[in-house]
DNA sequence: GTGGTCTAGACCACG
DNA sequence: GTGGTCTAGACCACG
């Protein structure tokens, strides 16, 4: 009935649970993998799977609520709005490169070499990428659909 | 007689402010912008330059000092230590494989072939990594020394 | 729920009140009256109970952390972690000493001939090592176990 | 003209430095080596000679006067009042052997051996006791006689 | 001037 | 309920 979402909290982070889980949701919508009208899980549901108190997850569903991406629908569910693309923000490919533009830059100026910062990251593709929770997908490979479409 | 820190606090970012605090003065030492016996801007002066309260720099400093990279000399200021460098970039290593990991965490989980996130980060590494202006004026980036020498 | 902690400030001493408590856990954890899982009390409930405000029992936990005697998990409360009788005997024994160091080198000041001050030591050793009482009664002095088990 | 203090101030006790040259002058006098009308070091002799600021003596001097062990004559200096010794507490012996007897049943009951203290005591001893500062004076080991009598 | 401690009180994140 | 962060303001120790 609903897309089941891989949502991965890190601890050592420093940023609130209930905003990793905001990006991540948000981020699924940019890249397309979430759509208008798609159904997320309930409240219960997610909390339990990524392991947290369901008030987080009411606090993040109701901050996506708030701007707009997410309508929560008494009874039914959390659904993503028909403007949820235009609102969640721009390009993820241009952002993901931004973000992977600073990184490096700042990594060299702090004195790494190019082939360090190179084989961290090809190692850290290569760990993450041999998961077992990411192989089966393909190109959406943390996106599983559960029940039909949209309700 | 002090180093004037160029630190920027972002409300956005969901990092308590004394960790921005701590994560850029780290930057400024890894970076070796900032060096052993280098004096630091005294705790009322920062906290009144990025409009915080006091404690709040109290707390970032106290931070450092704990991680051995500050020494805290009462009533005569805050100072690098001098293994300070060493330390801060053992820290930095740690954040830095942490956020490499998130990243690509993330872009796999929004649907990046392992071979695409590799050329972009081979594609970011020779690009920057080329550039001559890290080599040279990339060493003091956002620092102005105020007064004389180190005490 | 929690195991009631005694601990007694005084103002006369010259140390820090958050000082003075972190102390008295430690010295509870290293007699063996508060071990590893146990749940302390609240910052609150601490603080409330000594009459101090709850910051000075945050920095006398948060001490207590870094030094890895002390666990906070956000919303449940402080609890002893797994290593904390080790950490906080290597804490107390560099503490004996320095204690034992300024009080000969006192006494030497003062007078004290090396022979009279080695007597008294021998004597009072003998006179408390003797004593039934420390084997027995002596290992959980000054607790009381508040509601059930430790969690 | 005036006494030779040997005052030792340790960082790590937590104790504030203007405390411990109280205590240790007032110690001086529990024992009898500090007598009454006796001239102590001039506030910067003595702030010069323990590396403080004088400011720091200052402080010390004015509370030992205050509580009335010490007479700030201006111009002339600092003497040990009429009653400086009632004033300053009980007899020095027991006081000792108190703080010791607290001592030795504390690391008792902590754990350590009888026979551990006892090493650790008589180290202490000999490490203190064979210091070239305290070795050449006999029974008044930490005070010389630097002028004559009391003004 | 410098750092260090403490209070009273607020609001947030999390369970 | 729990801990975590921050403010405004005070006073202390030290140089």
């Amino acid at each position: 009935m609903y897309k089941k979402l891989h949502i991965q909290i890190e601890d050592q982070s420093g940023l609130p649970v209930y905003r990793q889980v905001m990006d991540q949701i948000q981020q699924y919508v940019v890249t397309g993998a979430l759509e208008s009208g798609d159904q997320l899980p309930s409240i219960r549901e997610l909390a339990s799977q990524i392991g947290v108190n369901p008030q987080t997850v009411v606090k993040a569903y109701g901050e996506l609520e708030h701007s707009g991406i997410l309508e929560m629908r008494r009874g039914r569910g959390a659904f993503l709005s028909d403007g949820a693309r235009a609102l969640a923000g721009i390009d993820y490919s241009r952002q993901l490169r931004e973000r992977i533009h600073s990184l490096v830059r700042e990594a060299l100026q702090a004195g790494y070499h190019p082939e360090q910062l190179s084989d961290i990251f090809e190692e850290m593709i290569e760990e993450i990428g041999s998961s077992p929770s990411l192989r089966e997908a393909g190109s959406e490979p943390d996106l599983k659909i559960i029940g039909g479409g949209s309700p």
